[in-house]
DNA sequence: ATGAAAGCGCTAACAC
DNA sequence: GTGTTAGCGCTTTCAT
């Protein structure tokens, strides 16, 4: 590899100046410019990044701290987030931190065991000159962690913060639900099901405050054993559809693809046609969903725009577009809007 | 940020000492050792790798170079190598080219787009000093651009390679192939339609190989009427079974999941039902195979194992474990097999 | 067993 | 406009 100083060698001149015209810096005579980048071209040199990093304290490079990007939800965000940093000159480094893979979702509140994985995480980061981080959950949830002494800039992904330094970027699950049991509600159903994941999650928190909402502003009742509360599985589907048909729901809501695909499964052995006897609605628009039969209408997640929208905000924070100009008391929190998908398992009642 | 240096100055030692015992390389006292390490703890120290790259050339830095992570492949792969490599302190940079994302399937030949968008990142590569590179394709097929000057070691990871000097890891396509249609045949299927990929398509070509050496073994005829050559897509799997039909198969194997969704689209509107008047293969155990009613009899791919045999192998390049030992003239190349999974798609004739 | 000095490749401050 | 000097945080001879 061909350094600088050979550089500057090779054209007579310093170091220094040779640095000026890569950085175009110092005003430089065109006649020395061209002679350098005549060399550099022919050497084929390239400034290296380290030493570079050493010396400027910027290594142009943040950090993903993703909870697990085996989650379906994860590449595509992590995807975006990789694109719009490259376009501003940013490098991203991936951490992996396989939560549920290793755990499933036992690890929530289990505080050491968390710490076990991520605090080597952020020891390499600090170690590695990283300017920022992005943490990428896998669901959402207020995450704690960065609260103390951490003081690299970071927003959250897909993840709320108690901090208001840490911004958080996450979709708008109530809207959405809203939005998808309105829909069923213009469509003739009264009795939605609703199956959720665990009580205490963000999620299903949410959308069912949209499912309240809708009810109510149609001047619906709602009926709190029209819901019940999964685990995020296929099984969890199945059993919620037996639950909710033995109270004759006209219309199931699935807040997730995965679960509604354990609707279908108690549905075909009862020999119910979905979209016909009854209605079914997913959400995520994962790719299964196009495969289901009928094909699933169901909710899209902005995830491509969550992930950029972290990444801008972070290189805001880095470029010191506007600081940290007026922070409130509240952390800041961005709320995207989910695309609602219609096919064929709705219809009307 | 704490240096090396005020730990040396807390210690009443020289900064070679400290830096000793963390690398344990000279012998120090246990004394000194045992204060040394006390202000480590007390300050939180954290050596600078930057600092330390530069010094000793080594990054202890892997970069993966992804045609795409969008493609389903891509994220299994990138976490255990991940893992692999985290478990041997080495840190792992994703760069993702996008090409599918970019230009479908339209680039393979277009050597200047690819290189427009490969260039810079190898340009990035060198430029922070990485210490070695594993390539991931989207699919498999060979890749001829590291041939020249590039001197970092390097692996092929689910493509091949041209030089004897970069091993490559793969699936092995005709062996799963040839156990699948092996099945099929056992089953008592003579008339079996093959929905493949392009023609060149190295997955295409071996699997198609697969299938005939299991028609050769039973003492059955090879029809080429029975193979049609599709894109991967859904839609590919319909015009498939379409023209595969009129020539009376009792089986078609769609050699991807997706593909195998438009088989049994077009099975549906004709009135066909899947595992009991046609039986149907497809390959990949993509997570929508679980949600085919019948669930779809497929093949999984090991891409784990692939990727973290790719990471093992560059590790013990990089650590010089037994060199470039034995090159021959070919490149090396790790065959994986894939695991059946029997479902329900495929029935006795 | 420990330390002094040099230097990895680069840029910032300042001088000329 | 261009060069000199110093130093980022670390490891590596080579002395002692």
């Amino acid at each position: 590899m061909v350094t600088l100083k050979e550089v500057a060698e090779r054209c007579n001149v310093s170091a220094t100046t040779v640095s000026n015209v890569i950085n175009g810096k110092a005003k430089t005579s065109e006649e020395t410019k061209n002679r350098i980048m005549q060399v550099i071209k022919e050497t084929g040199y390239k400034p290296n990044t380290i030493a570079q990093g050493l010396r400027v304290k910027k290594t142009r490079t943040i950090a993903v701290i993703a909870e697990d990007i085996a989650q379906f939800t994860s590449p595509p965000m992590i995807e975006s987030i990789m694109e719009t940093c490259e376009k501003k000159g940013y490098r991203v480094v991936v951490h992996n931190l396989r939560l549920y893979d290793r755990w499933s979702d036992t690890w929530y509140g289990q505080e050491d065991e968390y710490h076990s994985v991520l605090d080597p995480v952020i020891k390499d980061i600090l170690s590695a000159q990283i300017d920022g981080v992005i943490y990428l959950a896998g669901h959402a949830r207020i995450i704690k962690t960065f609260n103390a002494g951490f003081n690299l800039p970071i927003v959250m992904c897909y993840a709320y913060s108690e901090s208001p330094h840490i911004p958080s970027v996450v979709i708008d699950d109530e809207k959405s639900s809203y939005e998808m049991v309105s829909y069923l509600i213009k469509m003739g159903h009264e009795r939605i099901g609703f199956i959720g994941g665990r009580m205490d999650n963000i999620h299903t928190a949410q959308r069912l405050m949209g499912y309240q909402k809708a009810m109510y502003e149609n001047g619906l009742l709602f009926d709190p054993k029209l819901v019940y509360y999964g685990d995020w599985s296929r099984k969890a589907g199945h059993e919620g559809a037996k639950a909710l048909l033995e109270r004759n729901v006209t219309a199931i809501f699935g807040i997730s693809d995965r679960m509604t695909g354990g609707v279908y499964d108690y549905l075909e052995e009862k020999e119910l046609i979905v979209g016909k006897d009854i209605s079914v609605a997913g959400f995520d628009n994962e790719s299964i969903a196009e495969f289901f039969r009928p094909k699933l209408t169901t909710t899209e997640l902005p995830l491509r725009e969550i992930g950029a929208k972290s990444a801008e905000l972070l290189l805001d924070k880095l470029e010191g577009a506007n600081g940290d100009s007026q922070i409130g008391d509240e952390p800041k929190v961005y709320k995207y809007p989910c695309k609602m998908i219609i096919r064929r398992s709705v219809s009307e009642k």
